[in-house]
DNA sequence: CGACAATTTGATCTGTCTCAACTATGGTGG
DNA sequence: CCACCATAGTTGAGACAGATCAAATTGTCG
């Protein structure tokens, strides 16, 4: 293992949230690690089960998910590099969902005692990580306005946007173009809606001058426009600096 | 203002998450507050503004809820006595969504430096609140899930097993039947259906011997059935006793 | 008792789902 | 390098869960 060069993916993340200081850097990149490489669709972390480790995506997407018992799968949420998607396990022993990576992707582990040395050590770390998950839960909310309220249009734009959003946060999009290998079925479990009519509504938002999509990658056409269909209001993702296009 | 008896309720809740010292709830019971009285219908806390105080649930129902710019409202999550629905607040500066009381309600508002006090103190207390935090957006989760892929019937019974199941957790409810005075329209708007529909899944309900309910109160017939049809699994409420009927 | 809000019921409409087929697309092994 | 296969995307037709609109009924509280 090299020198942990893999955990500057953290410091972005945490960074795009709250000011760090140099020793607090330091105490974050001295974290031990283990790095595991993950399939595409294959689960990290899977539901009832009892972690040991907190996991940070370094590379991929990722993205937490539940099944119900009529088969049908809902998504949680999207995790992209510098995301660490199961802060929650440190305080829940249990798994109430699954974790998987929807491409191929690498991901660090960090033991729980690990973390938890650090919070007690450096406060605004734990206050960092406080935050983040506070943000994640402030994504959660939307998503539940997301689908229980919006049309399947809107929903649709809105997670795209949400993507775009995060991603340039952490400086992992272009200006108006972004790879986001997401495929319509996991748009439609994220959306709640079926796979079929998230087909339907991509053309629609591709016929309106919206994006431009070729399967793997997203183009913004009309970023201004596309916010408004969505009814995207970023506020919601408490970030330090804006992502204006 | 008497003896704070009033920050007990916290206690309960705080017990139904984790086991306290008693030096611990002697740090709870020491913190500052004031008590509001607040009428049926009206904001706590707005969308946009800057707490700098948490609130604490002593007597009703409170929930939290967002606007869509299609004018359309969705309930994002329910609060009972006990409960700390604002806790983000010390961490996220502005409010992402809207906090009202369902019925007439009395609240005790917290400062957060007192609270942020208390954190540093008492680290078993900073302890209960990020578990009881963690909770919440377990609680989120299953809520995304609830609106996004289960149907009517399965909706309305699941948010009436999650509020069974949490007021029994606090001791608020009794052994089958439970006060849980939520309007058509409120259930309506937490699980992202019309008020109509809801009448109609109620009656369904009715109909089908799960659940008695003149409308202010709600009685439980058949427990086992109801979270079959619910899909309603407790883990996501990570409670330390479960609430068997 | 009167008035306003919440519930109930009916009739109709529509957004989204389901089912089913067909067409890219990309990866694999011969 | 191509033939093949699996997976994802596309399109059409029909069905249905739930929305909408409108009116009647039942609380509920001053």
């Amino acid at each position: 293992m090299a020198a942990s060069s893999e955990l500057t993916f953290l410091l972005r993340q945490l960074d795009s949230v709250v000011e760090l200081a140099p020793e607090d850097r330091a105490a974050v990149l001295s974290l031990p690690y283990r790095i595991k490489a993950v399939a595409e669709k294959r689960d990290l972390l899977r539901e009832g089960s009892h972690p040991v480790e907190s996991c940070l995506v370094l590379e991929g997407i990722v993205c937490r998910y539940k099944m119900l018992s009529n088969g049908r799968r809902q998504i949680l949420s999207f995790h992209f590099p510098g995301d660490m998607p199961d802060l929650q396990s440190l305080y829940l022993r249990t798994m109430d969902h699954s974790i998987a990576a929807i491409t191929p992707a690498r991901v660090a582990f960090i033991p729980h005692e690990s973390v938890r040395t650090l919070i007690r050590a450096q406060p605004s770390v734990a206050d960092a990580l406080s935050r983040s998950t506070m943000i994640d839960a402030s994504i959660y909310r939307e998503w539940i306005a997301n689908v229980g309220r919006r049309t399947a249009l809107e929903r649709v734009a809105h997670v795209i946007c949400e993507c775009f959003a995060r991603l340039r946060a952490v400086g992992l999009a272009k200006l108006r173009t972004f790879e986001l290998p997401l495929s319509q079925m996991e748009l439609a479990d994220a959306t709640g809606l079926s796979n079929v009519h998230v087909n339907r509504t991509m053309r629609e938002l591709r016929r309106l001058g919206l994006v431009e999509t070729n399967s793997k990658v997203h183009g913004i056409v009309d970023w201004e426009l596309l916010q408004e269909t969505a009814d995207f209001d970023p506020a919601y993702l408490h970030l330090r600096r804006q992502a204006p296009p």
